[in-house]
DNA sequence: TAAGATTAGTTAAACGTTTAACCGAGGGAA
DNA sequence: TTCCCTCGGTTAAACGTTTAACTAATCTTA
């Protein structure tokens, strides 16, 4: 079997209590008891047992990670990079991340994750948008809590948030700063809260550059922001409206679809209409021209979620934070000044 | 704090002994103690402590999931679903996966998952192509280990694999069927075994309809198996053979590659050129025309590797056993028949 | 009826840590 | 010299399960 406390304690000729005050490096341990107990672990290739430690320290040592399944299967590795964040973080310290995926249409007679309900976590991050009455059952548990890139209206949770109203701002101002005035706005369901603050940004940058937001050049009523419905959304403005010179889409996924609609449409791009997406989903999508966009640290997102949990959960200080992680305006091809 | 297998006794007016003999339904128990019991445990919503049962028990109750990175970000949720299929079937048994990534080109010096090193898992699964050198550190811990869609060449471990050969010639048969003779196929690096069998199913399809394989038609140059590649090799292809009438992409993102490049030189799919792919990447890709392909069930490997672990696990059978997941032909409107 | 077998449940040890309480040695102050 | 403090380490209890070994009661069987 595997070398216990014990064996080390023995091949260091002290106690076990002295090795596991090694371990925790323990301030009452002299240096040279230190080393010895050191090497006589590196000798074994010792490592604490984590049941045996999680069983005394009432501690599981894994946190949570929830996810809905379609936010998990999309296209654009978006809440996978969040989730990679996450586990890097985790990786160098002393948690381990449990993944799970729930129904995007969750309700109440849906089992909670077994993780919950064992208590095999020490707390939970939940990454997305999520069914109402999933974080009402969750919060019934006094399981620390985290939110990322969602949050519920209702309650007061700590979260990590993009900073979406200025990087609706900075979408905007760029597209300004290039000559356009009439400017398209294509999200989703403006109940995400992420949409709703990037429209909120949009709608800013307009005012101070004293243009009036136009309301026939908003588009939010597709229900899910994915290339489809930006395809569609695209198609409803460009075929009424004749004078937009530049779309900012609430996310790369619609930007992609009205790109597409666009070249369809015999559109080119940047010289007929400018584009800019939001997020910044690398991947070989061979989009051309390139699209300019605003850049979501994802990894950044989910590593701050974790380093949010570490902090709760070490001094149980339960003062809802909030974190703004912040954007960058990556620019391609997809826009040109037209001054 | 959590109600312990002892409230539960105390309720139930019985020992500690018997309301674990109840939990793991062992047959020295009479049918009113285990209702009893069991109703003690549903008052109390118990649940018993996992540490504490993997102490004694000297499992983890965790399975590892090993990942390359660029696996994982994969644009098409490939291997995100073979995890989710991983954690399907863990969900309702007894154990939990921890999923970790490692970089593509792990090397020698790179650390192992801490996982592995603190023994956190009682076993691991490792899904598509890793390094030579991580399956060789990871040989040297007895611990179970399955491979998805991949395996060593050089080891016999038990493996969970597409049936690709067959695959393959159900996916070529299906353009013979419809009339093609001068098929193309586009793959990448031969080295990774899917692709190879892809290949071989091909030549055995075209054999068997009395054709002759040429080797013009075939291209297993590029390194990955992307829509950029897919692309690249389709320019490379068709600049020079004319004669080409369908293709058999080795999988759906060098599919789309090759329709791209089809698209932009101005050929008509499926009137001009047919083509079919495999893996079925189910996705918003807003593909035009609906790509024919070859389903990989995807979900279902994971779910296989999963039981297979637990087998493993539970009766220490180590004859590595080779499970072959089969495949189905979906036929959509990339492919006609030109009889 | 007595001995053995079966049934249903209990006792207690063990798993591998952490940590509060304790202890002995040496040093300094009165 | 005596008392107290500090330093560096040890002892032992506790965490919540599982399970081998045991026991008491009932049932069979000759």
């Amino acid at each position: 079997m595997n070398p216990t406390i014990k064996d080390v304690a023995q091949k260091a000729g002290v106690s076990i209590a002295t090795v596991s005050l090694v371990i925790n490096n323990h301030k009452r341990i002299s240096s040279d008891t230190k080393k010895k107990v050191q090497k006589a672990i590196k000798d074994l290739n010792y490592y604490p047992s984590r049941s045996a430690r999680d069983l005394v320290s009432k501690k599981t040592g894994n946190i949570g990670f929830i996810l809905t399944d379609d936010h998990f299967l999309r296209t654009e590795p978006f809440y996978t990079r969040i989730f990679l964040g996450t586990e890097f973080e985790a990786r160098d310290g002393e948690y381990y991340i449990l993944l799970t995926t729930i129904k995007s249409d969750y309700s109440e007679k849906d089992p909670l994750p077994r993780f919950i309900l064992d208590r095999s976590v020490d707390g939970v991050i939940v990454a997305g948008k999520i069914p109402e009455v999933l974080i009402d059952k969750l919060a019934k548990y006094n399981l620390p809590l985290i939110f990322v890139d969602y949050t519920s209206a209702k309650e007061n949770f700590p979260v990590v948030l993009i900073d979406n109203i200025q990087g609706g701002i900075t979408a905007t101002n760029h597209l300004i700063s290039y000559g356009h005035k009439n400017i398209a706005f294509i999200g989703g369901d403006i109940n995400h809260p992420s949409i709703n603050e990037r429209l909120i940004g949009y709608k800013k940058a307009l005012e101070n550059a004293g243009i009036n937001p136009n309301k026939k050049f908003i588009s939010t009523t597709s229900p899910y922001p994915d290339r489809q419905n930006g395809y569609n959304s695209a198609k409803k403005i460009f075929s009424t409206q004749k004078d937009v010179t530049a779309v900012f889409a609430c996310n790369d996924a619609m930007a992609i679809g009205v790109m597409h609609y666009l070249k369809d449409s015999g559109f080119s791009i940047p010289n007929d209409i400018s584009i800019i997406g939001f997020d910044d989903v690398e991947s070989d999508l061979m989009l051309d021209p390139p699209l300019t966009t605003i850049r979501v640290p994802k990894i950044e997102l989910g590593a701050e979620a974790l380093r949010l949990m570490i902090n709760t959960l070490k001094y149980k200080n339960s003062n809802a934070k909030k974190i703004l992680v912040p954007v960058e305006l990556i620019i391609r091809k997809s826009t040109k000044s037209i001054k």
